[in-house]
DNA sequence: CTCCGTTGGGCAATCGATTTCCGATATCCG
DNA sequence: CGGATATCGGAAATCGATTGCCCAACGGAG
């Protein structure tokens, strides 16, 4: 099974104490800086090191500190255009640490997220970043990994007791539903995605929320359920037939958003120049559809989740506020 | 700098011995398989692992075993869409093997590139699988790696003596001018992507061929550079300024269709209903853009990729072939 | 009944760094 | 100048598993 391929030995720390005529302490000492050193001595050692192009073993090193500088990352499903964002995201903030990220991908499924964190747990990560993919079925999980090392949720969240790092959802959908009707949109209309990921649902009871507030007499127009790419035309057209005077649709992400689309485009054709439809994430599907949409401050929850993990920042710091981008699919035209 | 945070004690293989009154060696050799264990012996070692729900420590094991179980994958820029892809397809396929995944996004910058390398040698990986971001500038940090650990080229290449897994571009841009034939388009352009990614320029080169052999009196309509969404728009204009009577645009990947698709659709509005665009890549922007695009096969790709690693593969095997996905943006209409 | 071979358990070395403890100088002060 | 105190280099323990080697027990063959 292992390869047998012969690759050349790497010298140890043994090799550069022997090259440099120390012990090998003394020359953990100069690399990582534990202790002072004498100047001339450092010097030496730092000659030897590289001389031989010496390079620390990792894996040594996290044996003998008990710290791996390794975070695991578990996503519910990179396919899903916003994860790739948090992905960048948390790779870019923990690469300033020095922390490296052990990606997995658990595909939605609940069990396949609980063997994730086992898995990462195994491996000894300092901290386990994780956005939960079902917001009551990944909570066991999550408690127990929590003992065993530090989780921080990021994006979405199972277990409020644990720590998190979130966005704002529900301004996120004020703003949208505020641009709405700064252009002129009265009956705006909502389509869900997946319920049981925290945000979408945050997203569904903000619109009810807000549009009850703006409209009392009239009961909110929500399409719950979760609609993917290709059934969200389809939901568009039912959402049609049940509300025709429909002007706008928000959307609770950019694939629904983009199938909505096209039915819009069918109705722009048709005589309704104003019809509107919004994204959310402004996700690359956003880009290229010329999506209105709103756009989560990820460095900002990214950087978050790390000083979460390093005991920085408080536990429950108030949620980052999202944005708002405007683009050709809220246009008057 | 580290956190303070007191988590619990793991048990150790140590622990489990004691409570089974037996020798760490000998639990050792019943939890991994590594030698044959009397029956009653074994029961006994079973019943105190998980008692004390024992797991081995990874590190313990990587360091003497002198292997990590890891995998790294470098990819050029994660928020290109076809990279998810490549992504959820070596995480499914290294999982399969029980390796994880180390992810490292160079953001299409050699040296970040570069210095990935450096890390996940560091790390002991036991392999690193790359999608090089240039195809003459990061071969020598390739080559230099692979005196260090095996090195598996994924989708692109940059150095060819060096294994690689990769599907044939060539034919992926066949497969889109039969079917743009097929369907009654004559004059075709194509809109170019970053040719120092090595697929970009196969897909650029094989267009010319093949079009060259439809059509030899007449040169290739073939605009070249890089042209992320925002710019394909402007570029797709200039294009049909200076051959208008092009019919179908090939791009060389989805995000340049789209913004060439917005311009097919002012075109469409103008009376020239049977204009065609297609991606490349079949990602999620293809997916939601309604584009016709070509999908290639990333679980045989990536199986292969493992295979190459595992040395059960050879060295070269024949490409592999992509498929066509129509959609709308080669309808009729 | 003896001898040899096999099976299976344990001791101790090992992987490659970090870190504790110790001792030898060097420094400082009264 | 003696003694307290830093300072700094080295020997050896340590992290937690795997594994080479030894040896006891057992079974079968002669």
């Amino acid at each position: 099974m292992p390869k047998p391929v012969a690759r050349d030995q790497r010298p140890t720390i043994q090799d550069v104490a022997a090259l440099a005529g120390l012990s090998p302490s003394t020359v953990s000492r100069v690399l990582s800086g534990a202790r002072p050193v004498g100047p001339d001595i450092a010097e030496r050692v730092r000659q030897a090191a590289d001389a031989l192009s010496f390079r620390p073993n990792t894996v040594a090193r996290s044996l003998r500190t008990q710290q791996t500088s390794t975070v695991g990352l578990v996503i519910p499903d990179i396919i899903n255009p916003f994860f790739p964002l948090l992905v960048q995201a948390v790779e870019r903030a923990t690469r300033e640490h020095d922390l490296s990220v052990l990606l997995v991908d658990c595909g939605n499924e609940p069990e396949r997220e609980t063997s994730a964190l086992d898995l990462l747990l195994d491996r000894r990560v300092d901290a386990i970043f994780i956005s939960p993919c079902h917001s009551t079925a990944s909570a066991p999980a999550l408690r127990s990994a929590s003992r065993r090392a530090r989780i921080v949720q990021i994006d979405r969240v199972a277990d409020d007791q644990l720590p998190f790092a979130i966005v704002d959802q529900g301004h996120g959908i004020q703003l949208l539903l505020e641009h709405l009707t700064a252009t002129g949109r009265q009956h705006i209309a909502f389509i869900g995605s997946d319920p049981s990921a925290s945000t979408s649902s945050l997203r569904a009871d903000a619109f009810e929320r807000f549009s009850v507030a703006q409209n009392p007499r009239q009961s909110p127009r929500v399409m719950t359920g979760d609609f993917s790419g290709a059934s969200s035309a389809s939901i568009t057209r039912s959402l049609l037939e049940q509300w025709p005077d429909t002007e706008a649709i928000v959307c609770a992400n950019d694939v629904i958003a983009a199938g909505a689309l096209l039915v819009a485009r069918e109705r722009r054709l048709e005589g309704l120049p104003g019809f509107a439809v919004t994204g959310f994430d402004n996700t690359m599907v956003a880009e290229t559809g010329d999506l209105t949409s709103v756009q989560q401050p990820l460095s900002e929850l990214a950087n978050r989740a790390v000083d979460l993990f390093l005991g920085v920042a408080a536990t429950e710091p108030p949620p980052l506020l999202p944005t708002l981008v405007v683009r050709g699919s809220t246009g008057p035209r």
